[in-house]
RNA sequence: CCAGGGGUAGCCAAGUGGUUUAAGGCCGCAGUCUGUAAAACUGCCAUUCGUUGGUUCGAAUCCAACCCCCUGGA
């Protein structure tokens, strides 16, 4: 499958979306992400439930009018967010299979359930939506492991009911209805990742998600289970690899057959002084599976003071073709905002310039 | 030449006798960042306070001389 279709509009697979949490790519606007060849990004459920708030986007037409962005648009469950707030967090919060309940800051309680997260991403508009999953925390033990395995099975069957009485209610077809996702949880336990998987296959969604957070101690993601968990769904299901990850992982995980890849990097690293360079010009998936034709260009570097030559001289992006290594140093030295703007341009160029090498 | 003020790391700058083998910031160097609480964060970066003497148990801090800088005056 090297295509998808959705709402009458097709998408070519791979596809890297870049994380529009709050439905902004952080420093970029729309026209920037379609300067970068940008086709799609994720926004986030429980960030655009909290503001604007879906009567907004309800009233705007959804979030695509309202960022004027004409691309792909995915919206995370909010899964992640539990697992960031109240796992990794000291707010206190519970988590019972009718939902999750937490406070944020000085803000009144929350409660979060599977199917509001429905609601919500019907709100959005977003052309994937997916389950509310319980994230299997990194250093979780057999038993949360395994615990988490089982709710998120259980709220993907409650959010599987709740997405059919939408599409009934709202009388969408198979030609207007947005396409539904699972996560797959189970940290590192293959066991449980199998278990999840035919759980989730069971109830039968349109693609399935690579949840978790598989990053070792080395930085790296774990390859072996990446692969694993890939081989467990069926090729006629699209396979959204969720957070992965760094130019060289997307390669691999595409490989392993892996179609949607989301990620905060390039971006955050953009703003982080971080750039993305090809070290040289690369062809196939080999190239981009070797470590050598990857580089990162820490820009803040004295050494790109007097720098004439473009971030990378196999980049086509508008940052390139047009301004210096030494001026973008600048701009980042007196902390002007056109750094951030200007480093995530390329960033993303580079991501999907990367996507396109994979798609031949 | 006279009168004030001042000389603390590459830069800015706290500190006026012991809690200072000198705060903080910038720069520089080295890192972190993977379904964004990150335009963020973490290390490292002067055994030394213009110089030389002195007082003192103890000085960047007090005294003296000298050197340099700033301001005003001749």
């Amino acid at each position: 499958m090297d295509e998808i279709t959705i709402k009458g509009k097709s998408y070519k697979l791979p596809i890297y979306l870049p994380d529009a949490t709050r439905a902004v790519v952080k420093s970029a606007d729309s026209l920037d992400l379609q300067s970068a060849k940008v086709e799609g990004v994720v926004v986030n459920t429980y960030h655009l439930m909290t503001n604007p708030g879906v009567s907004i986007l309800k009233e705007f037409g959804g979030v695509k009018k309202f960022m004027n962005f004409e691309g792909l648009v995915t919206s995370d469950s909010g899964g992640w967010q539990i697992f960031s707030l109240i796992h990794r967090s000291k707010n206190v919060g519970a988590i019972t299979d009718k939902g999750v309940s937490f406070s944020l800051g000085a803000k009144k309680k929350t409660i979060f359930t599977p199917e509001k997260s429905i609601d919500v991403q019907f709100g959005i508009g977003s052309d994937i939506v997916i389950c509310l999953d319980d994230f299997t925390p990194p250093d979780a033990g057999e038993d949360k492991i395994r615990e988490s395995v089982g709710r998120t099975i259980l709220w993907a069957k409650k959010s599987k009911e709740h997405y059919l009485k939408l599409i009934e209610r709202s009388e969408m077809d198979e030609c207007s209805r947005p396409l539904l996702f699972a996560v797959i949880q189970g940290g590192l336990d293959k066991g449980l990742r199998k278990q999840c998987a035919e759980g989730l296959l069971e109830i039968g969604f349109d693609g399935y998600g690579f949840g978790g957070y598989v990053v070792g101690d080395n930085g790296e993601l774990d390859l072996d289970i990446s692969e694993y968990i890939a081989k467990l769904i069926p090729d006629k299901f699209i396979k959204f690899a969720l957070g992965v990850g760094t130019p060289i992982e997307i390669a691999h995980c595409f490989e392993m057959g892996w179609q949607i890849f989301d990620c905060t990097l390039p971006t955050r690293d953009g703003r982080h002084k971080r750039l993305y360079a090809f070290a040289r010009e690369p062809k196939t998936l080999e190239d981009l599976k070797n470590p050598d034709t990857h580089k990162y260009l820490h820009i803040n570097r004295e050494m790109y003071r007097r720098d004439n030559k473009p971030i990378s001289e196999y980049c086509d992006c508008k940052v390139c073709q047009n301004f210096s290594r030494a001026y973008l140093h600048h701009l980042f030295n007196i902390g002007d905002t056109l750094a951030y703007r200007l480093a995530t341009i390329h960033n993303l160029r580079t991501y999907t310039k990367l996507i396109g090498i994979l798609r031949n």
